[in-house]
DNA sequence: TTGTAAGCGTTATCAC
DNA sequence: GTGATAACGCTTACAA
């Protein structure tokens, strides 16, 4: 630690000034080439690594950005985050990642703690939204750029990745309505949540579309996890006038709804058609396989990226009505196929 | 960007030196209550930050650790990066993440990576392993603290958090052969990592151990993903000799052949045993569920950032030989259970 | 093509 | 309790 080599001991060694190495290092044009090569050799062989921190400092820009998630370990996150990742490390820039964990006094806290840390841009999927207004405007106030995607800020004009969430749950219930289902249940999680307010709101058109009555009845919240869905299930079951349809936000907790409702004895799709969202593996190895939305994390995250760096390398400048929607298909699956002969059937994978 | 307050900004407005102001800022006990308190207030209403790069630069010190993956979008990484980012959080600490995607070369830029980012510590699962020893040296011989996980480099003396994942595998060919299975299948992936081989290893040992001949035909190679599952169902359908269980080295791979088999019209355990290895959230959901190891995700990224965590706080320190085993049970299901009064079974969740 | 020198914003070491 | 001052290692006008 203390040994440290810096470019002073490269000159030092070498007999040359300190900014000569810093160019040379740099591949500064003006530096001949053979110094250039003489100066690499030594601090290869010295051991030499740039700081960070003194060239940061000078610079004023640390090529780093910052994400911001409810949680990092859902297979919609990580694959956005994994794409993401790929497309900064290969444009030189380095990842902190962050996650609130449901809290809003945390989620504030990463905020600034990312803006302590003077990332160069932001990532943001927000897990409630009273703050966004508030504090992402200490970064934009400062002209660092933000850019959200899933759970983004309605209303406002920030630059966002996203898909219709309202038009996918209104296609995925007119699919059910389509099936002969009538009583159509939707779970949703915490509808703060801007994902989670869209789908409902495209539950509810596609109902007041086929005139069917809107019942709130038929609207449950969870926290959407593998745990809750057994008192979930439960909750369906014991409703008056048993409902024929399941449309589960999430996909895990349409497989766990799905597993309960085969340990009571129900069958899928003819008892109660169950669709979920996302298009996680598991919908696609459950038997029967689940009929959801094609959420695509990895083009999400790569989308989200491109534009963030494409805006920081100065190769295009991201707008703030800049507002990307990308497509999300409904894939027809067993789980809701209660008619014969089917040609609403798009696609298995 | 340009207008940034720093401490001299704020000294000047309160007439005091900047010095006063770092120490106050810092909480120092030599600095009067009442002048923290006019500084704290003067440092909030001018809206100023610290500058960790200066800060860092002066200290030697970032307040970042660094993960090296090979992917982060698996049940397993990212639940167990979920854990190390909370305990990282909570202790003042950043993450930097970096995956390496499978490239030796990539994984080698990481740590290089990381290392100019002057990381305080690193926690890794390798992806290869020949450049363990080679560079990783680099940093611990810096005095830079590394613990390894899940994948570990053999042999060497490195601190890691690992279960004993030859005898999980040995426990779950043990539990196959007691439910009365001859021709045992099993899926690894690359068996240059350490888990994929410690549980080949267990497999064989079992093996051995009730007198079974180990037939090399009976291993086969993947890359352990959902794609790939269909045409390793194939290849076991196709062997002379039916085999009667599969033990895939992951969940994914187990439940994706599953399915393959069921689409064949196998019925599972019957005309073939399936047992998978994680407890990833698939395993329980599939119908049946899936006899496997519960691998402790989040336990493990948790015990691996409070070593190091306590490493870098000067709270204990981390010995080269240090080596956490975790317990890891086998949990019995369906997949699995051929006979019908079984004793084995343990736990269904 | 290379050198000089002045910062970048903090913190640590002395002083007082 | 507080202040001066000197680093920390790098970049970049400006000179040469």
């Amino acid at each position: 630690m203390s040994g440290e080599v810096t470019i002073y001991d490269i000159a030092e060694k070498l007999g040359l000034s300190a900014a000569t190495v810093s160019r040379a290092l740099k591949d500064n044009p003006a530096i001949n080439s053979n110094t250039k090569k003489k100066i690499r050799a030594a601090a290869e062989a010295m051991g030499y690594r740039s700081n960070r921190f003194a060239s940061n400092l000078r610079k004023r820009t640390t090529n780093t950005i910052g994400v911001v998630v409810p949680r990092l370990n859902s297979n919609f996150m990580s694959t956005a985050i994994s794409a993401m990742e790929k497309m900064a490390s290969d444009a030189g820039y380095s990842l902190i990642i962050v996650q609130s964990l449901e809290s809003p006094a945390k989620e504030i806290a990463n905020i600034r703690t990312l803006f302590n840390s003077r990332v160069d841009g932001l990532m943001a999927a927000l897990s409630s939204e009273q703050e966004t207004d508030i504090d992402f405007r200490i970064l934009t106030d400062r002209g660092i750029p933000v850019v959200f995607f899933d759970q983004v800020p309605s209303g406002s004009s920030q630059p966002c990745i996203i898909i219709d969430n309202a038009q996918a749950a209104h296609a995925i219930t007119m699919h059910l309505i389509g099936q002969g289902c009538k009583r159509i249940v939707h779970l949703t999680g915490n509808v703060k949540r801007f994902v989670y307010r869209e789908r409902l709101s495209g539950y509810k058109m596609a109902l007041l579309e086929a005139g069917i009555p809107f019942d709130e009845e038929l609207v449950l919240h969870s926290d959407l996890t593998e745990l809750s869905a057994p008192d979930i299930a439960n909750r369906i079951l014991e409703m008056d006038g048993r409902p024929d349809a399941l449309f589960a936000a999430n996909d895990m907790s349409a497989a766990a709804c799905l597993t309960a409702f085969r340990e009571r004895g129900l069958s899928i799709p003819g008892d109660i058609a169950v669709a979920g969202f996302n298009n996680d593996p598991i919908s696609r190895l459950m038997q029967p396989n689940i009929t959801t939305i094609n959420y695509p994390a990895y083009q999400i995250g790569a989308t989200a990226a491109t534009y963030l760096l494409n805006h920081l390398t100065g190769k295009s400048s991201l707008q703030a009505t800049n507002k990307v929607i990308l497509h999300a298909d409904l894939l027809v699956r067993e789980s809701t196929m209660r008619l014969p002969h089917n040609d609403q059937l798009r696609s298995v994978f």
